[in-house]
DNA sequence: GTCTATAGTTGGATAGAC
DNA sequence: GTCTATCCAACTATAGAC
């Protein structure tokens, strides 16, 4: 069963192995011999590519975050011509949850690298950055979206990116304990709709 | 050491020693050893008073349930005579705020609460549980709030409860991981002006 | 009825084999 | 440089003492 792999490759699929086991079960269950047992290989290879488990955990993080990072530049895209405000916010946020409806397990375990990165002392950056990179896409769905309509935000962007992701974290959690998409999706919409109120329209290209 | 004490005592005795812990170190940290550390009693006896971890772990979460209900039913007072609405709301979010603001450690455990129940079938009722309890709290926090100024919501007091909720929890968890308490209550004001706009003035009391 | 002493399981880490 | 075999600590749970 020893297929020897230089360590670099080794990490990515212990990695990969860490991200199954725990989306899947908890952060809990993704202990270094469960890991290793998803992966295929002996428990000490684990400690091998890592120090540390912090250490595969950490890696653990930096590839959700970069998941994270990816799924927000795609971005949106308008082939009818650009829309108004409201309607690119509204495309916006259903893509948003989408994505997150598609992947109730990915997004429970966000919440617990979160806690359990604050729990940590030495783990507090994973949480920092993790907020970092939401942040950023927040600000860049929110940048896009107003381009492309031809609005401008009233406030700054900074606030309303903070405001957006505060409440799609609220919601997304509450929508993993009561599994109610439509009230999440609801919930979502009024904020857009709030969102749309935050903006002013400039002169708009006249759509042929 | 050995004072002997019944169990329904002791129950309680232990319940606030995994709070202890647990707020101060973790959902992790709080193992039954720990906590037996911390209560000053034999390991054994925690299994004597809970059949099971998860048992203890349970009453653990709905002990702070009942704090939440609590907190939420001490309400608003107004000496002053009653204020306008967006007065009541900066109030009730201000009170709402310093609590949080003081319990940081409780705060990041409701969480932790949260994702641990969701990973555990039959954890699940703990965690909506926990939701049941905060939405009935900010259903009566905003019928209050309306009362209180004499002003009628226009749309259904559950959906608003819901999106405050949401938003709270958001910026909640984001504060515990930024530290920035200014921008946390920049957030939950802009959201209380706007919670403002979703009501009617009735005709008010004149204030002598 | 209450608590103590002990068993058995699972986890993280390492010394050393190949 | 990569992996295996082994160690030790920490945890949950229980059998039985008082």
């Amino acid at each position: 069963m020893s297929t020897r792999l230089p360590v670099a490759e080794r990490r990515a699929q212990l990695v990969d192995a860490a991200l199954t086991v725990a989306a899947e079960e908890g952060i809990a269950a993704a202990t270094v011999r469960r890991v290793a047992e998803e992966a295929g290989v002996a428990l000490g290879v684990v400690h091998y590519c890592f120090d540390d488990k912090d250490e595969l955990f950490t890696a653990l993080a930096a590839r959700i975050v970069d998941e994270l990072a990816a799924a927000g530049s795609s971005g949106l895209a308008f082939d009818d011509g650009p829309p108004d405000l409201p309607t690119a916010l509204r495309c916006a946020v259903a893509a948003l949850w989408e994505s997150i409806e598609a992947s109730a397990g990915a997004q429970l375990l966000t919440y617990e690298i979160t806690t359990h990165a604050l729990r940590n002392r030495e783990l507090r950056g994973v949480a920092v950055r993790q907020y970092e990179v939401s942040h950023a896409a927040a600000e860049q769905v929110l940048t896009l979206a107003a381009e492309a309509s031809g609005a401008t935000w009233t406030r700054p962007v900074a606030e309303l990116a903070g405001e957006a992701l505060a409440f799609v974290d609220g919601v997304t959690l509450r929508w993993l304990v009561d599994g109610d998409g439509g009230a999440a999706r609801a919930r979502l919409a009024e904020f857009a709709g709030y969102l749309a109120t935050q903006a002013r329209t400039r002169r708009r290209k006249r759509v042929r």
